[in-house]
DNA sequence: CACGATACGGAGCAATGTTCCGCTTAGCCC
DNA sequence: GGGCTAAGCGGAACATTGCTCCGTATCGTG
C-alpha cells in the first residue's frame, strides 16, 4: 500500500543503501544493535553523510534491517490462530516467536526502549500490537484468559522482559510465566 | 559488618558529600535518575572533581541516594512473611513494595540495566535477591507456587517490567500477572 | 562530451561520563 | 597566631556518542 513510484535513485545510491543494510546486519550480529553508527558506516565503506541520508536516524536503520522479520512475525499471527488447537495456544506460540526474535538480536529489546528510539518503538508496536490484539481477543472470547489486559500492554511488557542479557536469566521462561498469569482467574481469580 | 574505622575525613569533605547526596536526590526527583552528572554537581555547588572523588561513578551516587530505601525494602521482607496470612500474600506484598519503589523513581528501573550501571545493578540484586529467595522458598514450601523459578530471575524480570514510562502501560499490573503466573500449575502445567 | 542535479565523505557540533592536575584550605603543631 | 602539609577542590580536557553541514566527486542525460 502507498507504493508511490520511486523517483528512480541513482545507481550508486541504491548500491550504497544495500551495502549499508548488509553491513548493518553483519555489525548488529557481531556487536549488537547498539553498535556505533560510525562502525556501520566503516563496515559498509561509506561516510557518515551517506548513512544518514539513507536512514535519517539510527532507529530507521534498525527498522529497515529487521523489517521483513517483523513482517513475518506479524503474518504468523493469523496463521497460528487458524492452525493451533486453541486461541490460547496460538497466543503462546506467537509470543514465543516474538520473544525468539527479540532475544536472538543482541540488544534489540533494550534498544527498542532507548531514548531516541521513538521510531523503532513505534514501528514494532504499530505493526505487532494489532496482531496481538486479535489473538488476545480470540483467547478472551474463548474464555481462556482474562479480558482486561490490552495488547499494547502485553507487548510492551514482553518487550521489557526480553531486555536482560544475564546468563542466569531466561527471558522466555518469564514471558511464559506472564502468559500463564494471563489465564489465572480468567476474569475473576 | 566490615565497619572499619573511617579515617575521619575533613569537615568540608563530609559537608560536600552530604550536599551532593541532597542535591542528587532533588535533581533525581526533578529530572529523573538519568540526569547529567554536571547538573548534580551544579545543584550541589561543587565541581566535577568533587563529585567523582566521593562517588567514583554515576551509579555509585545513585546507590548512595537510594541505599536506605533499598535497605527498608529488604527489611520489610521477613516482616511481611511474619505478618501476612500466607507466604504467597507476603511475596505479592513485598514485590508490590519493590515495584512502588522502582516506579516512583523516574527512570530508576531503566537505569538499573543501563550499560555502565554494573554497580547499581549488582547492589540492588545483592541486597534484595536473598530476601526474595526467602519469600519464594516459603511460598514454594507451602505449595502455593511452582518451585522452579529462581529469586534472581524473578527480581530481574520484575525490574525489567518496571522500565517503561508509557501512560498506557501499568507496570504494576503486569508484575501482578507475572506473580499470578507463578502460581499457575504450581510445579506443572 | 559537457553540465546540472544527485550523492558522497568526513570534519565538526553538542551532549555525556570520566580523568587529571594545579590551586586552595582545613587542621595540626609549635 | 603563624606555618606547613596533605586532603580536598574545581573545572578544563578527553573520549565516545548521535547527528549536521557543505565542499567535492560522480552519475546520467542531452
Amino acid at each position: 500500500m502507498s507504493e508511490e513510484e520511486a523517483p528512480r535513485k541513482r545507481a550508486d545510491a541504491r548500491r550504497n543503501q544495500q551495502a549499508l543494510l548488509d553491513a548493518a546486519a553483519a555489525v548488529f550480529v557481531r556487536s549488537g544493535v547498539e553498535a556505533p553508527v560510525r562502525d556501520i558506516a566503516a563496515a559498509a565503506g561509506v561516510g557518515m553523510g551517506t548513512i544518514y541520508r539513507h536512514f535519517p536516524t539510527r532507529a530507521d536503520l534498525v527498522v529497515a534491517v529487521y523489517r521483513h522479520q517483523v513482517e513475518a512475525c506479524a503474518e504468523a499471527g493469523p496463521a497460528l490462530l487458524a492452525s493451533s488447537g486453541t486461541p490460547h495456544a496460538a497466543l503462546a506460540a506467537w509470543i514465543d516467536l516474538f520473544v525468539d526474535f527479540l532475544v536472538t538480536k543482541h540488544g534489540l529489546a533494550t534498544a527498542i526502549r532507548s531514548d531516541n528510539a521513538g521510531p523503532l518503538h513505534a514501528y514494532f508496536l504499530d505493526r505487532l500490537v494489532p496482531v496481538c490484539a486479535e489473538l488476545l481477543a480470540a483467547a478472551a472470547a474463548a474464555g481462556e484468559i482474562r479480558s482486561d489486559v490490552a495488547a499494547f500492554e502485553l507487548m510492551f511488557g514482553v518487550g521489557n522482559l526480553c531486555a536482560g542479557v544475564d546468563p542466569r536469566y531466561d527471558a522466555r521462561r518469564l514471558v511464559g510465566l506472564l502468559v500463564a498469569g494471563l489465564g489465572s482467574g480468567g476474569g475473576g481469580a
